[in-house]
DNA sequence: CGGAATCCTTCATGATACTG
DNA sequence: CAGTATCATGAAGGATTCCG
């Protein structure tokens, strides 16, 4: 047993890595952001939305940029009207699919036990 | 793409089982509470309390309820006075802690890049 | 089309006091 | 010692409107 310390980073704050990992990948949308730029090479922002029916635009709005901060998204804006944005992960951020997976495979499991009850 | 379906399990609701284990190991204090359990066979309440000094009293309490209640956690009464009790990882609670590990090396990665700049 | 701005609601978390 | 109960607060998320 051992007493935690907190960490400060920016205006960031976190025990242990863990918590960090989960402040980048976690709330209600990013996991699923992540999952569909992950099946293609890029996508648009209303193709986007389109994929998340129930996320409302300030919010995708909101998460890509947060995302885009912490360098696992690439936003490119093409100059021309009407505009054109496209999302795609970066190099980097193709390194948190392993991390979802292992979250994903584990809440399979863990799902068949709810459903086994 | 493809549209996302939500599941709805009891009173959760996902749309893919990443979040559902979020759900579970998520939260300001969860992912702390079982790496504290992982390293010992078992602690009592007030131990675990002292090693999470910010934690408060009802934050500890509600959480292992969930973690309990969810079959990672086990509780342990003494029938005696004072009130002795003891949690413990389950078997079950034992596989999440690959998942841990997965993300505290990912936030490891990610805490270097944050130095880094 | 892809936002930004504003206001509002809900939920997670916290502070404090009390108890068997 | 290990809780419960109550009230308060702040952050996350949502609805709506407007814009280049």
């Amino acid at each position: 047993m051992k007493e935690c310390t907190i960490k400060h980073n920016g205006n960031r704050s976190y025990s242990c890595t863990v918590e960090l990992t989960l402040q980048v990948i976690g709330g209600k949308w990013k996991p699923v952001i992540l999952y569909h730029l992950s099946r293609v090479d890029c996508l648009r922002f209303g193709e986007l939305k389109k994929s998340m029916p129930n996320i409302t635009q300030k919010m995708l709005t909101q998460q890509l940029r947060e995302l885009e901060q912490n360098g696992l998204v690439n936003r490119e804006v093409y100059a021309q009207v009407p505009p054109k944005v496209e999302y795609s992960l970066t190099t980097f951020g193709l390194t948190i699919l392993p991390v979802l997976n292992s979250l994903r495979e584990w809440g399979d499991t863990f799902e068949q036990r709810l459903e086994s009850v």
